[in-house]
DNA sequence: TCGCATCCCTGGTGTAGACCAGACCAAGAC
DNA sequence: GTCTTGGTCTGGTCTACACCAGGGATGCGA
């Protein structure tokens, strides 16, 4: 036939662009269903797929499973140099921020740990899990390890609302440097069903060493973020005193 | 039939990446084909290439367009933060590193670039952009924007190499501050094509903003990275003097 | 009114097969 | 020796279809 005119995913990408940009489909709309919307731009299936997929790794819609497809909300900002707690950036953004504490567990350190923290092969850590969101909606899982020969008594403290508060007001421990070690990588199956993300979704890792003025590791800190909610910005200041 | 057990693409996953952990595959070397792979591990192409893109997704490896598929080189460490050069950072660790200019402009300043920067609405900018890459791979694209008005002569110079170097003993420029915006996202076709890398690869762009003693703008720069090329390390360090 | 079973819709994941276009190489023409 | 041509390999993209399993609303029964 002439009429022979296959629609590319490409066009599919770039109609549910337009309906995002112009406004029709609102951050937290749900898309139509994969099924509707390849009736409905006379494709198939598995195209409506690759576009969805396109739009997904540009951060611009996300799945949740098995519900549906859904406009991402705007980024939050991060700014992982200060110690400012996340419930606090997050409401100061307009978010409305949770916690959820996973597990809290004092482990024998690790050789790998040991190395990265400059501690002793024999020294017990705390090891703090927790998932945080904002809007009902995860965002990130978070990975504490700190040393309890340098803050002993740390695995008694509540450390729900935030370790860097414990750490300064506490233990008058004050942070002298900040280590940043950012990677994006994939979640595992495990993390990403924590965060309600298909298994394998892009994360952005963020590794974290916090040190005190005897230059003493205080806190390893590991982040994985969803991509799609999270804008880094860090600022760094050269000037003197 | 009895014997009817689908081949999963997440077994494809694992039995690539233990070739790749084993050593079977090093770095650089070439992957069998989509097509060999799915006969040999008995599955369908499409499952074959959904365990491709997962490990693609986790940069374990990547493909080149229409040459096949084939394993990440390590990363490069980058820190945004100081203002060494690209050339030499990358030398440090073991790479060949390259530069490409694409191109050179004097440009009048958009609104959006007025703002970013904090320049007049009547200045002219100096566009510079290039490739940069290591072991003839190409690894990130970069725009920079510099101020005429604060660099008088700056389109005649030599940029080639290094801008900082330019700025710091041409100009005598210090860098007081650096602001660092740092998302993921997705290469559009153009920044693929120059990257050697499928449309929507996801990257990480990387803005920064160099502020000089006195607090003006001197540089804007919008880098994107292939996100499997990149590991970004921040030494923040807040003690005084 | 509450709790539970059921059913429909949704995404998740396979199968099978087709055609296209760029990369690459080798044979042939000049 | 160099350029051109054509065949073959590779990934890129599409059609068409099938079945599974979790989410969620609905409705029935206690």
């Amino acid at each position: 036939m002439s009429g022979r005119k296959t629609v590319t995913s490409l066009q599919v990408v770039e109609y549910l662009r337009n309906c995002i940009e112009h406004g029709d489909l609102q951050p937290e709309d749900k898309l139509p269903s994969e099924r509707v919307i390849s009736e409905q731009l006379q494709t198939t299936r598995v195209t409506a797929r690759e576009a969805l997929k396109q739009l997904e790794a540009e951060g611009a819609i996300y799945r949740s499973n098995r519900r549906g497809w859904f406009v991402t909300p705007r980024r939050i900002n991060y700014d992982p140099s200060r110690s400012t707690f996340f419930m606090d950036y997050v409401a100061a953004q307009g978010f409305t921020p949770y916690s959820t504490e996973l597990g809290k567990a004092r482990i024998g350190i690790t050789s790998r740990l040991a190395r990265k923290m400059g501690a002793a092969s024999d020294e017990t850590l705390v090891k703090l899990e927790r998932v945080r969101g904002a809007n009902g909606r995860a965002v990130y899982l978070e990975t504490i390890y700190l040393r309890e020969s340098l803050l002993p008594g740390i695995y008694d403290k509540s450390l729900e609302r935030s370790v860097s508060t414990v750490l300064t007001h506490d233990y008058e421990q004050a942070f002298s440097t900040v280590e940043l070690d950012i990677t994006v990588g994939a979640l595992t199956a495990e993390q990403a069903a924590l965060l309600d993300a298909p298994a394998g979704y892009t994360c952005i890792c963020v590794h974290r060493i916090t040190r005190n003025a005897d230059g003493d590791v205080l806190e390893y800190d590991r982040e994985y973020w969803r991509h799609d909610s999270l804008n880094l910005n860090v600022l760094i200041d050269n000037r003197k005193g």
